[in-house]
DNA sequence: GCGAGGTCCTCCGCCCCTCAG
DNA sequence: CTGAGGGGCGGAGGACCTCGC
C-alpha cells in the first residue's frame, strides 16, 4: 500500500482555512439513490472543497453529458435524429454538440471542463504574486503610499508571521493580479462561451482567496486596505494531494467496476462489513496492509498483464 | 468477497439488448482530469446504460449542486449574500434555491434527482404491461382489430419465443401505457417543475423501449404496427443488479476516501500495480478473494466497530 | 426514414442598480 | 454588511412546423 494507516487527530486543524473539513454531515435527500449521492459528493467537493463556481461545476457536467451524446452519435452510425431521439435532444442541438466536441478532439477548442480539482485563478494566484512582486528582506514589505513611518511601522507590526517572500500589495495591484489571472485562465477557451470578469466575480474571487487563508486583508490606519500573500499555494499541500490522490481512485475504482458489471475476466470485485474492536483495528489495518502487498509481490512478475488494485475501509458512516 | 470472479466471455452477449457493453473507449477529452473523467462515466452510465434523459442528467446535477449551496448556506450562518459570493451566485438565486431545498426536506416537494439508475416510466412499463394487459394461454394473444384469421396467424407465427404472458398492444393501448406511467412518475414533483408529455418525449420512451429490447415492434401486414412485450424487466435483471452494486460501491468508496482525506482514524486506502502473469491470474484473483474473507473472519467480532472494505482489481486499461 | 431550416416559450446563469435596516 | 426589491441580456432546454431527399 502506497499510504500508512492515518490516525491524526481531526481537532488538529487549526488553520484559518475554512474548507478543511468537508465532512458533510449529508442530509439525506429525498428521493436519492446511490447516483445522486455520488453527485452530491462531487458537487461539494469541487464547489466547497476545491472553490469552482457553480456555473463551473454545471459546465462540467454538461460538457460530460454532451459527450456521452457524442458517442452514442459516433455508435449509432452519425444518426443525428436517432441520437436527438435516444437522449432526448433536438436533432439540431446534437448536431452543435457533435460539432463542438469534435472541433474539441481535432482543433485546440476546449470544452468547458473544471481541468483541475481548483480553478487556474485560484491555484496560480500565489505563483504570480510571487514573481511579480517579490519581496527581498531589507526591501520594504509595503508599498510606498501616503504613509508616514509610524503607521507602516504599525501595519507591518500586525503582519501574521512565516509569510511568503512577496510584497504586500494595495487593493489597485490585487485586483490587477486577478484580473491577469483571470485573462491567462481564458485564453485557450473558444471565445464564444468566455466568461467576463464582471465585478461579482472578482469579489467571488476575492473572497475565495480570503476565506482559503491564501491571502490575507490588513485594514490600514487610512482606511484602505492592504493585501498580503500567506501562503505559497492555494490549499494545503499535502491536503490537495491527498484529494487529488482521492478523485484519480475513485476514477479508477469506477473503471474497474464498470469492467465487473461488463463480466470482463480478470475483474475481481471485494465488499466486507464487518466489525472489529477498537482496540485491535490498528492492528487489523496494519495486517491488512502488509497482507496485500504480500499478495502484489507473490504474483508480481515483470512482463505480466498489468494490473491496478484500490482498496479502502474504515468505519461505516450513518 | 460476495462476487466470484469473471470470466464469462464478452462475445457471448448476443442479446437484442443494444446497451450491453458500456465499455466506451474513452476518447480522451482534452483538458479533463479525473474529476471530469468521473462525470463522463456517470454521465454515460445515466444516458446510454440507464436511459435517463439528457436533462434529466443535468437536473440531477443542478440539484446537486444546489444541494452543495444550501450546505455552505447553513454553515455560514444562513446568509444569503456570503454564501452566493462564495459560490458566486446571486443573493436572490441562493435565497430561491435554499427554499426549493427546505420545501423538500421538510414537505414532500421533491427535488429533480435521478432517484434510480432507470427512469421510471421505463422501468414500470412491463408491470403495468402485465397488470393490465394479461395473457392466459388459450386466449388469443391478438386485439381484435381489423385482421383476417390467416393474418392473425401470421402475425403470432412472427412473435419472438418466451414472451412474457401478455396482450400484444396496438399503438393505441400502447401509447395511453406510455402516459399512464408518465403521468405517474410526475404525481409527486412539485408541479412548478412537471415535464409536459410531449410528442417528442413519447417518441424518445418508445425508442428506448425497442432498442433496449423491453419491446417488440411488429409489422401487421395492414401496415399498423403492434407491440409486444418482450421481457419482464427493463433491463436484464442480473445487469440491473450489476450496475446498481457499481453505484453503491462507487460512493462507498467515495466516502471512504473522503475520510481519508480529512484524516479520519481508523481508515486505510490502498493502491497497488503490479504485472502477473497470464496464467496465474486467475489463481492470484482466488487467493486475494480467500485473503481478505480471512482477514475480516479473523478479526469480525460482533459488537466492535462497524467497518466496511471496498476492494477492486483488474486489468488497466488505456 | 433522414438532414436542414425556421419560430416560439421559458428558465436561469449572470450582469447591474437602489433602498431600508 | 445584510436582505429585498427592481430591470435586463443571452444561452439553451424543450416543443413545434415545413421542405427536400
Amino acid at each position: 500500500m502506497s499510504e500508512p494507516i492515518s490516525y491524526s487527530n481531526p481537532l488538529s486543524k487549526k488553520n484559518t482555512n475554512h474548507y478543511d473539513d468537508l465532512e458533510f454531515k449529508v442530509v439525506e435527500v429525498p428521493n436519492s439513490c446511490a447516483i445522486d449521492q455520488i453527485l452530491i459528493r462531487l458537487a461539494i467537493n469541487i464547489m466547497q472543497g476545491g472553490g469552482h463556481r457553480y456555473g463551473a461545476f454545471l459546465d462540467a457536467a454538461m460538457t460530460a453529458a454532451k459527450f456521452a451524446i457524442y458517442t452514442t452519435y459516433l455508435s449509432e452510425g452519425k444518426n443525428f435524429r436517432k441520437t436527438g431521439l435516444l437522449h432526448h435532444v433536438e436533432p439540431k442541438r446534437v448536431k452543435t454538440i457533435v460539432q463542438e466536441v469534435e472541433s474539441a478532439l481535432t482543433e485546440g477548442k476546449l470544452l468547458k471542463t473544471l481541468a483541475s480539482q481548483e480553478p487556474y485563478y485560484l491555484i496560480y494566484l500565489p505563483h504570480l504574486w510571487l514573481k511579480k512582486y517579490p519581496w527581498t528582506p531589507p526591501q520594504p514589505r509595503l508599498p510606498m503610499i501616503g504613509l508616514t513611518r509610524e503607521e507602516k511601522l504599525e501595519v507591518e507590526a500586525s503582519l501574521p508571521n512565516d509569510l511568503p517572500n512577496a510584497l504586500v500589495l494595495t487593493e489597485f495591484q490585487f485586483m490587477e493580479l486577478i484580473e491577469l489571472l483571470h485573462l491567462e485562465s481564458q485564453k485557450d477557451s473558444s471565445e464564444a462561451h468566455r466568461v467576463p470578469l464582471s465585478d461579482a466575480l472578482i469579489e467571488h474571487i476575492k473572497l475565495r482567496l480570503l476565506y482559503s487563508g491564501t491571502v490575507v486583508q490588513i485594514q490600514s490606519p487610512r482606511g484602505f486596505p492592504f493585501y498580503c500573500l500567506a501562503r505559497t499555494s492555494y490549499s494545503p499541500q499535502d491536503k490537495r494531494e491527498r484529494i487529488y490522490t482521492m478523485f484519480e481512485d475513485v476514477d479508477g475504482f469506477f473503471q474497474l467496476l464498470q469492467a465487473w458489471v461488463n463480466k470482463e475476466p480478470g475483474v475481481l470485485r471485494g465488499l466486507e462489513v464487518f466489525e472489529v474492536p477498537i482496540e485491535r483495528k490498528e492492528e487489523a489495518l496494519q495486517e491488512l496492509d502488509k497482507l496485500i502487498q504480500a499478495w502484489a509481490d507473490k504474483y508480481h512478475q515483470e512482463g505480466g498483464q498489468p494490473m491496478v488494485l484500490h482498496l479502502a475501509t474504515g468505519p461505516v458512516k450513518r
